[in-house]
DNA sequence: TCTCTTACGTGAACACTGTTCACAAACCTA
DNA sequence: TAGGTTTGTGAACAGTGTTCACGTAAGAGA
């Protein structure tokens, strides 16, 4: 197939980028979703490593894609709204397990670190829109749980710990553990 | 001047790119170094608020530069040994920092989850080499604070929280300092 | 089966970029 | 001033992204 077919499929360039991201946003999506629904409801902290392994395979198996979506932005190009669903449902996720463990108690309660004003009212505009159950602690410890996750894939990914990590399926399910923990899963 | 000029100074476009690799990473190092160093050595939080925020301004100043080094690696480039010793300066100072806590007994005890064998013989080099006062756990806990710097700025400059957070200065420093407490420093 | 219409793919053409190279201008240094 | 080195230029070539006119294949209805 000679490159120019492309153009008959998608008006430009942009809606071609547009629509390689959304699928890979999805198929990651999909692969986490479908690994953490296979947990017990009741396994919190199980759900949240199996969400994160899956994604890490899907990295692993797919990093141009995972490049695509987590890596730096394509030059000129300004993602349309149409890839704002797609991309938010492994936080949405996260925040789900959280608010589950939440409000079935098994969840360590938050240091009560002050939080600034300005970040307090978008942790507000947050928690009505998606996790009316977790309190600004606990969302802003959802925040820094997915900021770890994508960060720790992309240390593997671009080889920022080469030489330095041989074994990194294992140190990458060490330190995802060590997130839960952190994010008070018990 | 023409774009031709350029290979008059560099033999080759991979040798251009690690040019400009490395001085990328010297001038977020030293900026890092820079920051670090204007804070009293006993105040190791402190020293590590100031070298996070330095990272981060130099991040916000330079994009591109920084979306070279910790974005998506450059198709078809594998980067030569001359990167590391610039590349490892950053993660390198965390590491002092951390050392100069635990041997001025600021630190907490880190906890005592178990580490898997594959991972406890990489932390083993990378102490031998580089941090002789840190355990397992804190080397461990190291990695992850480099990690969720990276992370947290390519979140910011990557637009993964735009429409959610709006003061990403306020919200950086809050996760920094969240950071700084699972690093143990006091 | 024939034909009309639509869908699909091709290759030429154009622009832009990366790279090479022969040449000329500028600039040391003696 | 002269010789040699350094620096920049523009032509040329290749590769890629994009448009477009054309031809072929395929499906629907008589």
């Amino acid at each position: 197939m000679g490159s120019s077919t492309v153009y008959r499929y998608f008006p430009s360039r942009d809606q071609l980028l547009t629509a390689l991201i959304v699928d890979a946003y999805e198929a990651v999506g999909a692969a986490a979703a479908q690994a953490e629904s296979a947990v017990s409801r009741a396994d919190v902290s199980g759900r949240w490593m199996s969400l994160v392994g899956a994604v890490r395979r899907w990295a692993v198996a797919h990093p141009q894609e995972y490049a695509l979506i987590f890596g730096s932005p394509v030059p000129g190009y300004r993602a349309p709204a149409d890839t704002v669903d797609p991309a938010v449902r492994i936080p949405l996720l996260v925040l789900q397990i959280l608010s589950d463990a939440v409000q079935s108690g098994q969840v360590l309660p938050p240091d009560d670190r002050p939080i600034p004003r300005a970040v307090r009212a978008d942790l507000k505009s947050l928690r009505e829109t998606v996790a009316p159950v977790l309190s600004d602690q606990h969302l802003a410890r959802a925040l820094a749980a997915w900021t770890q996750l994508v960060g720790s894939i992309g240390f593997e990914l671009f080889g920022h710990l080469n030489n330095v990590i041989h074994d990194y399926e294992a140190y990458f399910s060490y330190q995802m553990r060590g997130v839960a923990q952190n994010l008070g899963l018990t």
